[in-house]
DNA sequence: AGCACGCCGACT
DNA sequence: GTCGGCGTGCTC
């Protein structure tokens, strides 16, 4: 039976609020009837609140307490692929649709009518009596012929008062009319000269354009490093939907809706395209949302909440980054942007194309079974940008437990500091759970029960897994080589790595770059500015260096802790850390000198390090595929994270262990639930978080499982859960 | 989300 | 005795 799309007046609706409710109410249809995905606005209680009609009315309520729809807004309907997309996002991350309504609705004045302006424009007729001002006002409206200004506009073009204006409106020697408010964007043009493209870059542009014009769902991972112009190829697959009538999306990560960017985007097409950030105005963010939805604006560069505006004629997304995990939204919502871009491009027929020099381990292995196309550019430059990469055997320094540069490093910065050279060293530490590990064979402590690694708490001196919850106290010798007091926990801290580069180089000059330690943005740009011109020796640096600045007389960067992630507590630390360590290291010798990479590790055989050092990502993909599917972990099996949360700690913890004792749902499905252990972060605003992690295998219906399960414990008082499909942070 | 209804502590 | 604390439940 094909969907009823059009309700007469007091026909039944079912109307999809953007409250918590966690299902759709009946109402009558409206005076005038409406159509199938208005935006309407309906009585709940004492309010009005915005609403979606979702479908026909389920008519299992007392009929005479159904209310009628106040008044259909005037917006574009939401389409019937918004509807499907919105509904499969909900079912995936087991969000109620109401939430999922939310986010498609975050504009401000939906309710509103179109916002009016006066404007003004040549009337007919001759004014009865003409004066300097009057005549000063028909010649400037002359000389722009049929256009129409505002009054601000028009007086100070002709440099009048208003009031003269009016005085020939009244006249009717000119036209005051009303004008819509949201103008569209303007127009984009794709047949503009471009770049000259390498032949490379030309052939990857012309599959991403056949791809785009076929009008069917695609998904292509593109691959390339910086220089290789990806972005220059994945304009021309704009350019290819723009041609075709269709809207373009591209995303970015959170912070990157950087102006050099915009400016690429404005010389290849000719004009400014929209752009979608928290940072917009409310004027700026209703017109975009209003031209989007009436198919005015062509290409929208975003956050990843720009996956949620109305588009009508979707033919493209572009997720550049797409390993970068500011993707994942972390709190309310919890959804990956770049698995939401593939379901609204396969709901929609659109291509996507995923575009990074270091992909995810998930993009990887679906490129690699063949789900995505795949497509690797060619750096203009060669391979010579990349400097020499060496390590440094940590088992061999005798490194006492509370220091951290070796004295391999530590003659390697010499040299550089003798030649008037920069030299950095790097911590890689943030996300990163601290590992307890000896310095003497390098063992990591593991828990019994499971894979991870355990963490060292403080407070408690015991060592917990935050996979299980397992602990056990802090041994005094050694596990695997029996040494005593060598044991320690590794993570440390900038501030002491750069107490003790200050006691190591007392001359030199030290500058170190932490995101916590500048207020402001300016601030620290101003700072990184000063380095590049030698306002520094050395610099001590967290992951914020890893992205994008170029310091042209660095020559050495020194990785304090090559280990920190590799085979921790955390998932994607191995992933992350190796696509860090190819960052990192392209930072040293941009320029003409040289550069130099060493890696502090006490682990040189590990596979990670052993294709970093080699340059070799396709072997580190290779390792680190065999590595998570032999442990049925992500992208191979399915995980997802609970998050239980109140004031109490008690009662999170009893809900936790009461789910996991009521775990047959689970099992039943083949799932395995692990926990309850305290969360990543065990304690927001007084809220105390406690996890549990359920891990399966890809074959399992893991969301159908999960509400069941769930779905047994009554949430009391303050408690709250969280279900996080797809975790990304695992520790 | 709001807002009302409802059942136990410190007050005019 | 009651004013009000916020726990629980409803909104078509």
């Amino acid at each position: 039976m094909a969907q009823k799309t059009y309700f007469d007046p007091g026909e039944l609706v079912a109307v999809q609020t953007t409250q918590p409710l966690d299902r759709a109410l009946d109402y009558k249809a409206p005076e005038g009837g409406c159509h199938l995905g208005a935006f309407v606005e309906v009585p709940l209680g004492p309010r009005k609140v915005l609403g979606v009609v979702w479908g026909a009315g389920q008519g299992d309520y007392d009929y005479a307490k159904v209310r009628p729809v106040i008044r259909v807004l005037d917006a574009p309907p939401l389409r019937d692929e918004m509807k499907l997309f919105l509904e499969k996002s909900a079912a995936y991350t087991l969000t109620p649709l109401s939430a999922m309504l939310r986010l498609a609705t975050r504009a401000p004045g939906l309710g509103d009518p179109p916002s009016m302006r006066k404007v003004y424009r040549r009337g007919t007729g001759a004014p009865d009596r003409v004066t300097k001002a009057r005549t000063q006002v028909l010649e400037t409206l002359a000389e722009y012929g049929d256009l129409s200004f505002t009054l601000k506009e028009l007086a100070e073009m002709a440099g009048v008062t208003a009031s003269v204006i009016k005085g020939l409106v009244k006249q009717g020697v000119v036209f005051e009319e009303d004008s819509p408010r949201d103008l569209p964007f303007a127009r984009l043009d794709p047949d503009l000269p471009g770049k000259v493209l390498t032949a490379d870059q030309a052939a990857g542009a012309a599959a991403l354009g056949a791809g785009v014009a076929s009008g069917d769902y695609g998904t292509t991972l593109l691959r390339g490093v910086t220089g290789s112009g990806k972005t220059e190829v994945y304009l021309e697959a704009v350019a290819a939907a723009m041609r075709q009538g269709r809207q373009a999306l591209v995303l970015l990560p959170e912070i990157a809706l950087t102006a050099e960017f915009l400016t690429r985007v404005e010389a290849r097409f000719g004009a400014k395209p929209a752009e979608w950030h928290s940072g917009a105005t409310m004027t700026e963010r209703r017109r975009i949302w209003r031209m989007v939805g009436e198919g005015q604006a062509q290409l929208v560069i975003g956050a990843r909440s720009a996956l949620f505006l109305p588009f009508q004629n979707l033919g493209l997304i572009v997720v550049d980054e797409e390993h970068d995990t500011s993707y994942k939204q972390e709190d309310g919502v919890l959804y990956h942007a770049r698995d939401m871009a593939v379901l609204r491009a396969s709901i929609c027929g659109a291509h996507v194309v995923l575009a990074s020099a270091t992909p995810s381990l998930e993009s990887w292995s679906n490129a690699q079974a063949g789900k995505y196309a795949r497509l690797d550019l060619v750096s203009r430059f060669g391979p010579a940008v990349m400097p020499q990469m060496g390590a440094i055997d940590m088992r061999g320094e005798g490194l006492p437990s509370d220091r951290w540069v070796s004295p391999a490093l530590k003659k390697e910065v010499d040299a550089r500091l003798a030649n008037g050279e920069q030299a950095m060293l790097f911590i890689n530490r943030r996300g990163y759970a601290p590992i307890t590990l000896c310095r003497a064979c390098g063992h990591q402590i593991g828990c019994d029960h499971c894979d991870a690694r355990m963490v060292e708490h403080r407070f408690l001196k015991r060592l917990i897994c935050h996979q299980c919850g397992e602990s056990k106290p802090m041994p005094e010798a050694c596990p695997s080589c029996e040494a005593v007091g060598k044991m320690a926990p590794v993570g440390p801290g900038v501030e002491r790595l750069g107490e003790e580069a200050a006691a190591l180089w007392p001359d030199a000059r030290i500058a170190t770059l932490s995101s916590d330690m500048y207020g402001t943005a300016r601030a620290l740009k101003a700072e990184i500015a000063g380095i590049a011109q030698g306002s520094a020796d050395i610099i001590i640096g967290t992951q914020l260096v890893a992205k994008g600045h170029n310091f042209p007389n660095l020559t050495l960067v020194g990785v304090i802790d090559a280990d920190l992630g590799l085979t921790g507590s955390d998932l994607r630390a191995a992933e992350r850390t190796f696509q860090l360590m190819r960052q990192v290291a392209g930072r040293a010798g941009r320029a003409d000198k040289p550069g130099t990479a060493l890696l502090q590790t006490y682990q040189p055989d590990h596979p990670v390090i052993r294709s970093i050092l080699a340059g070799d990502e396709e072997a580190f993909w290779q390792a680190e595929a065999a590595e998570r599917s032999q442990a049925g972990m992500p992208p191979y099996g399915r995980l997802a994270g609970i998050i239980l949360s109140g004031p109490d700690v008690a009662a999170v913890f009893d809900a936790g262990n009461q789910l996991a004792r009521n775990d047959r749902v689970l099992r039943d499905a083949g799932a395995q639930v692990y926990g309850p252990a305290p969360a990543p972060i065990a304690r927001v605003r007084g809220r105390h978080r406690v996890r549990l992690l359920v891990k399966a295998d890809k074959n399992v219906a893991l969301q159908r499982a999960l509400a069941q399960w769930v779905g047994q414990l009554r949430l009391k008082g303050d408690l709250r859960l969280a279900i996080d499909i797809d975790p990304q942070s695992f520790y």
